[in-house]
DNA sequence: ACTCTGTTTCGACGTCTGTCGATACAGTCG
DNA sequence: CGACTGTATCGACAGACGTCGAAACAGAGT
């Protein structure tokens, strides 16, 4: 981010992720799937914290799928969500800002 | 984040700064802001590489002096903006999953 | 003082988003 | 097969968001 200027293509796909991460709820789903024993959470583990519907976490948990920060699958009874990792290292890269770039040491 | 499930209080500060960085225009400007040379940007050098009005540029930058993603200060006839480290560091280090966590290993 | 340039604020408009209840779909177990 | 549980989708609604043009504000220079 401080080398490039960052293209408008990448300025786009990088801003629907973080865009996925700009909601309170969807925060706090991903870090309970991420702090989940073993990784991955049922979606049955994930509505109990919280004070919205059912369908309302349904929905969160598309947004974070369609952002392509966790995966899903259903085994049996249950749908599975757990973390994708390559995600959040490239959004979490994007945001090291050596610290000969602050200002501060300019 | 994998460690504690991230409190409602946190959450909601962060998703604010998430939130923040959710629009392509504000990506590319806080890129530009943080590579521009002596870590600092003036508004008119922030104009030029975009599409929209520059009203339209000024509330972008307020959202993200109002997120604590960046700073300005007005120097003369000219505002300008510049990144504050501490703030992009606490995003980065958020999404920073250990390998082991990763269900792939688990 | 006046004007000119750089920047922010204001008011309005259409669109997107989070939420809900109701409903549909998927699998399991009698 | 039929009922039951877990999950996703649908349709609707209020509120938030990105954008614009117009207007206000801030300093510099004449």
């Amino acid at each position: 981010m401080v080398r490039e200027p960052l293209g408008e293509e990448a300025a786009a796909e990088l801003s629907r992720m973080f865009k996925a991460l700009s909601d309170p709820i969807r925060l706090r789903l991903l870090s309970l799937i991420a702090s989940h024993e073993g990784g991955e959470a049922c979606v049955c583990d994930l509505i109990g914290p919280f004070d919205v519907s059912q369908p309302t976490i349904s929905h969160h948990l598309k947004v974070l799928r369609e952002a392509g920060l966790v995966g899903s699958e259903r085994r049996g009874t249950w749908v599975y969500y757990w973390v994708l990792p390559e995600a959040l290292a490239k959004l979490s890269a994007l945001l090291e800002i050596p610290a000969a770039s602050a200002k501060a040491l300019a």
